[in-house]
DNA sequence: AGCACGCCGACT
DNA sequence: GTCGGCGTGCTC
């Protein structure tokens, strides 16, 4: 392209807009700038009537035709800086960016802050440069003041000088010099990532012979003179060491500093190497052995199926449906061989609780440091060095969370997604995506293979997959020859009621005793919902609450000493149990309700010498703490593994004969339409942890609804029936997925405003509806209180809308969105989110 | 969102 | 007569 006619002017998208506002702007690209600037970079530019710096992203380059009529050109300003390519967006992530911003409704920034590490955009520093003379160079430098010309100086005596030099040189002052030697062109102004995000570690060797070193300690005529016994100590500690160690073992082990090490490398008695860290865990390193599996027939046939799939050419998408059990892993693992053998890329996406240690201990010694992991625990560092290792081709599996599925991989593909009905691959936070719909758009985009996998798949996919929209696998035998574990439903409506709360059932007791005789191992797992722990006040009758939201507070036994305490699990504010009721200063206060903790305390009284592991948030707060509670339980260090939904997943345990489900029935009052689903997935998932290896297993589902048919159908893993039953359903009622949900919702710290803003919520809604989107058919039901009607004191309306979520649709959602933000000023203005599909309702 | 402009109240 | 309240409107 020529550039001297054609880039003139880019338009661009300013991060830190908001929605409101988040449109092209277009700017002046000057004439140095012409090469650099293109489409995926970003760049810095004056906004607004104060002219504040802002990053923001290019989207096109033009010659100025493409200007909006309305716009003058004398009103088009200049580009301010721009970025170097150590940071851009691919065409291709550009693409997805857009795709966000339109199917989520967040801004331009709030997409690319998902796309790339925002570490990275926040570690982006001015470096400036001379640019070179020309005929007007000289007139331009006489009109500059003598601070000026010192600034000039100071960045042609260093080639490249950071803004941040300049200021520590010059004074906060010496910005407005930079500004007038970038408006005059006589600098260039570039953004980079600041360098020390690129972590290395200095090691140090001895540089000369060692007798020499030795006469240097002796202290000997013409040997290079070592005076300082900490230097001393360095060689001597190098010297029996034998090989080179890095700056931070040697000072401790030397008991030296950083001056003594520069001081020896002056004297050319040491030599430096800095070598970048290398942040992943130590057994990643290497290429990871290929442990070779012998795949059943049924397994066989899958992996035929899904590599005439992989071999097309073209984007396709699976749905593995395999029983628990079934080997599933394997099948997935075999296709990232042989993609991986294609010269390809893969994304593996797990679910939160499924990015087990085990799981990437798995992936790490088969793939070694090819893998990188993508998760929302990693540093902002790790976290960039796991992008830029996927990007430059180092690493062409990414295995991780949701936010994973946006890893940029070259020549992608496949994409696993496994479990890919849990919930956690929704984000609840801007941008509100589902990883599956990326994971879908990716693939499409770039021809590659989506690969859903799940025992208990979401009615969404299986609804697809019976549509023919995806290829539909089923594996429907155990692997090895397991068999499924044998299921009694016990009915607990005679066990409780009477004031005997034990959660604890005869049959479930007894079992669990047998079990342990026979030296077996049993796994409890506790529906959380209806195991809450809560201080009620016998007096009146009410939960104590939270000051600050509308809900029962939680009693937690302090990790320090055994007295307790109420917490919150909204807002996390903790406060001591209370002596009298705060509402009617009764005393009869008394706790009710099971937690965790609470059952292992039945527990340890009903079997005093049962060892029991509780696993749930608490005690598992860190990854080292999670992994060696499973490890304990592995190797035999208990007999009862307690725990929400995390005992639910992807471990396998040989010697586990019984599993127990206390209160099954719970999550099937959820309000949400997607109760019947969660149950029944949980069940079945459950069930499928008893008797995994060559050992019978027993399931005992406790439940106050022993006829529920989610029940009877998940203890009998059937999803066939389940999902014929389920989709009924969702047709007669009309649900997803026959149309897609938008859940609105507006906050606000007052409630007046809050309720003044529902009436223009509904009245805008409505007209819109009637008005500009006719053409969009809606049910819409609220405004009504959210579930928890106040979180940290800040109260939260909802309406509910059901439609089909098209582009028009999309639209209209848009528009109450820009409504409801250019009329939120003010500080406890309430503000409007939109959710489309949330995972919750 | 920020920031300026603009039009009415309590102050030197 | 001015300083300053936050309503309104724009941002290439």
């Amino acid at each position: 392209m020529d550039s001297e006619t054609v880039a003139r002017y880019c338009g661009v998208h300013i991060l830190d807009n908001p929605f409101s506002i988040d449109g092209v702007f277009h700017y002046f690209i000057p004439s140095y700038m012409a090469d650099t600037v293109m489409p995926g970079g970003f760049v810095t530019v004056p906004f607004g009537k104060g002219n504040r710096k802002q990053l923001a992203v290019v989207v096109s380059v033009g010659d100025g035709s493409e200007l909006p009529r309305e716009l003058p050109p004398d009103r088009v300003k200049p580009l301010d800086g721009v970025c170097r390519r150590d940071l851009f967006l691919s065409e291709k992530q550009l693409g997805l960016c857009f795709y966000l911003r339109e199917t989520t409704l967040c801004t331009m920034g709030e997409a690319i802050r998902a796309v790339v590490p925002a570490s990275a955009l926040a570690a982006l520093a001015e470096y400036y440069t001379l640019l070179p003379d020309d005929d007007r160079t000289e007139s331009r430098r006489a009109s500059l003041t003598a601070p000026d010309l010192l600034v000039l100086e100071h960045i042609r005596a260093r080639g490249t000088a950071s803004g941040q030099s300049v200021k520590t040189r010059f004074g906060a002052k010496a910005a407005a010099s930079l500004e007038r030697l970038c408006g005059k062109g006589l600098v260039a102004r570039e953004l980079a990532v600041r360098q020390p995000e690129v972590p290395t570690v200095t090691y140090y060797t001895i540089a000369r012979p060692v007798s020499e070193i030795e006469a240097s300690l002796r202290g000997d005529k013409g040997a290079v003179p070592v005076v300082s016994e900490a230097q001393k100590r360095i060689l001597r500690t190098l010297l029996s060491a034998e090989t080179r160690m890095s700056a931070i073992e040697l000072k401790q082990k030397a008991g030296a500093g950083a001056p003594q090490l520069r001081a020896l490398a002056d004297k050319g008695l040491l030599a430096a190497e800095e070598e970048e860290i290398y942040r992943a865990p130590a057994e990643a390193h290497g290429f990871g052995i290929r442990t070779p599996f012998t795949l059943s027939d049924e397994q066989a046939e899958a992996v035929s199926v899904l590599d005439s799939l992989a071999q097309s050419g073209q984007p396709k998408a699976a749905l593995l449906h395999g029983v628990t059990g079934s080997g599933k892993t394997c099948v997935m693992l075999e296709m990232i061989d042989r993609t991986l053998d294609r010269g390809k890329g893969v994304i593996v996406l797990l679910p939160e609780i499924g990015l087990t240690p085990q799981m990437l201990h798995i992936f790490h010694s088969r793939y070694g440091r090819r893998v990188a992991v993508i998760h929302s625990g990693l540093s902002a560092g790790e976290r960039l060095d796991s992008y830029r290792r996927i990007r430059d081709g180092q690493a062409p599996i990414a295995v991780g969370t949701r936010s994973a599925v946006f890893a940029p991989m070259p020549n992608l593909g496949m994409i696993v997604m496994d479990e890919e009905q849990e919930h956690t691959y929704k984000s609840d936070q801007n941008p509100k995506y589902h990883a599956r719909d990326i994971a879908r758009y990716r693939c499409a985009s770039e021809n590659a293979l989506l690969l859903l996998a799940s025992a208990t798949p979401s009615l969404e996919s299986y609804q697809k997959a019976a549509e023919g929209k995806y290829t539909l696998i089923k594996m429907k035998e155990r692997y090895g020859n397991a068999s499924l574990p044998e299921v009694r439903i016990v009915d607990m409506r005679g066990e409780t009621g009477h004031g005997n709360l034990s959660p604890l059932g005869e049959v479930l007791a007894t079992e669990l005793s047998r079990v342990k005789e026979e030296g077996n191992q049993s796994v409890l797992f506790l529906n959380r919902r209806g195991y809450s722990h809560q201080t009620v006040c016998r007096s009146c009758g009410k939960a104590i609450s939270c000051p600050r939201c509308s809900v029962a507070m939680n009693y937690h036994v302090k990790r320090s000493s055994h007295d307790g305490e109420l917490v919150c699990h909204w807002c996390g504010i903790r406060q001591p149990v209370p002596s009298v009721c705060p509402d009617c200063g009764s005393v009869h206060l008394v706790r009710m309700g099971y937690g965790t903790q609470r059952v292992e305390e039945e527990l340890k009284t009903a079997f005093p010498s049962a060892r029991v592991l509780r696993m749930d948030a608490d005690t598992t707060a860190t990854k080292a703490s999670y992994d060696r509670l499973l490890g304990d339980f592995r190797n035999h260090e208990g007999d009862i593994l307690l725990g929400t939904q995390m005992v639910t997943k992807g471990h396998d345990f040989p010697d586990v004969t019984l599993v127990g489900v206390l209160m099954a029935d719970m999550s099937l009052y959820l309000d949400d339409y997607r109760a019947n689903e969660r149950t029944f997935s949980l069940l079945t998932q459950v069930i499928g942890r008893a008797g995994r290896g060559d050992k019978p297993g027993l399931a005992i589902i406790q439940t106050m609804n022993p006829d529920s048919d989610i029940i009877r159908l998940a203890c009998a893993q059937d999803y066939e029936r389940f999902f014929q039953n389920e989709i009924r359903l969702r047709r007669l009622l009309q649900f997803p997925p026959f149309c897609d949900m938008v859940l609105l919702t507006l906050t606000s710290p007052d409630e007046k405003e809050l309720q003044m803003a529902c009436l223009r919520l509904s009245e805008e809604l409505r007209r819109l509806n009637l008005g500009d989107y006719k053409d969009v058919p809606i049910v819409a039901f609220g405004p009504f209180e959210a579930p928890v009607y106040r979180v940290d004191n800040i109260y939260r309306m909802r309406m509910v809308v059901k439609c089909r979520l098209n582009r028009r649709a999309r639209r209209m959602f848009e528009s109450i969105l820009i409504f409801f933000a250019s009329e939120a000023r003010g500080s406890n203005r309430p503000v409007l989110s939109i959710d489309f599909n949330p995972s919750s309702i």
